[in-house]
DNA sequence: ATACATTAAATGTATGTACATATATTTGCC
DNA sequence: GGCAAATATATGTACATACATTTAATGTAT
């Protein structure tokens, strides 16, 4: 099996957090290669396939531009402009919102959802990706850890 | 304490693989969101940070873009543009390779080592990051648990 | 030795990120 | 009501990523 440290060809950490902090941040980056594998086909961005997946989690129900930053996992992306090549592609919809007119809904075309449900079948859950080699378990603990990392102090 | 679930204002998944899988890619955010700050003085880009940290690794010995690439944590970031970013500043040095005139070889400058220098004082390690939530057992098993994930099969 | 394939790096283009600024609308205070 | 502050989104710019293509140097077969 290829550890980390194999990976990315360094044979020594100043210390197991920083082996660990690595890790992560490889072990995301894997995460979201094997995604854009997935994608490439489809023409779509990773941005842009989990703002469609978002849209298809408000079930119909409207969500803001600020909304949508919220949700996603990089806070600092520019969801307008995401929302401006999907909109091109007629996979969402632009409205502005009657109660309060600064704000812009965006909604889930049937186009779009017509795409996400070809792409459920391409793109690898996590629950495939992690369950023969992670029990139930482990995977609360490593939640638990998780959460624990960002919480400190 | 903040859950992942909080965080992003989703309260159900669809498993806890998933809830995981999410975990890890907002972690990984997390911790670049925390470097990104204490770079931002320095007017300096975590991916050039992380390509000087490379080099600094290398203790003098040369290195090819092509190596660089192969040791940083995003296997498609372009190398290439960020030393030529690193050179305009005077950072690293590119020198044609001797023994191979196709490979440039990337040093790292006494500018750049200082610069370094400086910010290590400033950038957070993994371990001031993870020391006080997370034991070294916690470490060691949280690392084993990602090496297997990302060997699956 | 020449021709062809391979390799290393650079470059071109579209998209995305980071951050500052601009524009429009709403809110709150007088 | 009128005006300043706050808010929601969009836009401008520099840098980075994703991916295809180009250029130069090297390896290899004939």
């Amino acid at each position: 099996m290829k550890s980390i440290g194999e990976e990315i060809q360094q044979s020594e950490f100043s210390d197991v957090y920083q082996k660990l902090g690595i890790n992560i941040l490889f072990t995301a980056a894997w995460f979201g290669e094997m995604n854009r594998i997935a994608l490439k086909d489809y023409k779509i961005s990773l941005p842009q396939y989990n703002v469609l997946r978002i849209l298809r989690g408000q079930k119909g129900q409207a969500i803001s531009v600020a909304g949508l930053c919220e949700r996603m996992i990089d806070k600092s992306s520019n969801a307008s402009r995401i929302v401006d090549k999907l909109e091109i592609r007629k996979l969402v919809l632009r409205r502005v919102c009657d109660k309060d007119r600064r704000q812009v809904d965006v909604i889930i075309t049937e186009k779009g959802s017509a795409l996400l449900e070809d792409l459920d079948e391409k793109v690898p859950t996590f629950k495939t990706i992690m369950s023969k080699q992670l029990s139930y378990k482990d995977v609360e603990t490593l939640n638990f850890a998780l959460d624990q990392i960002r919480n400190q102090k």
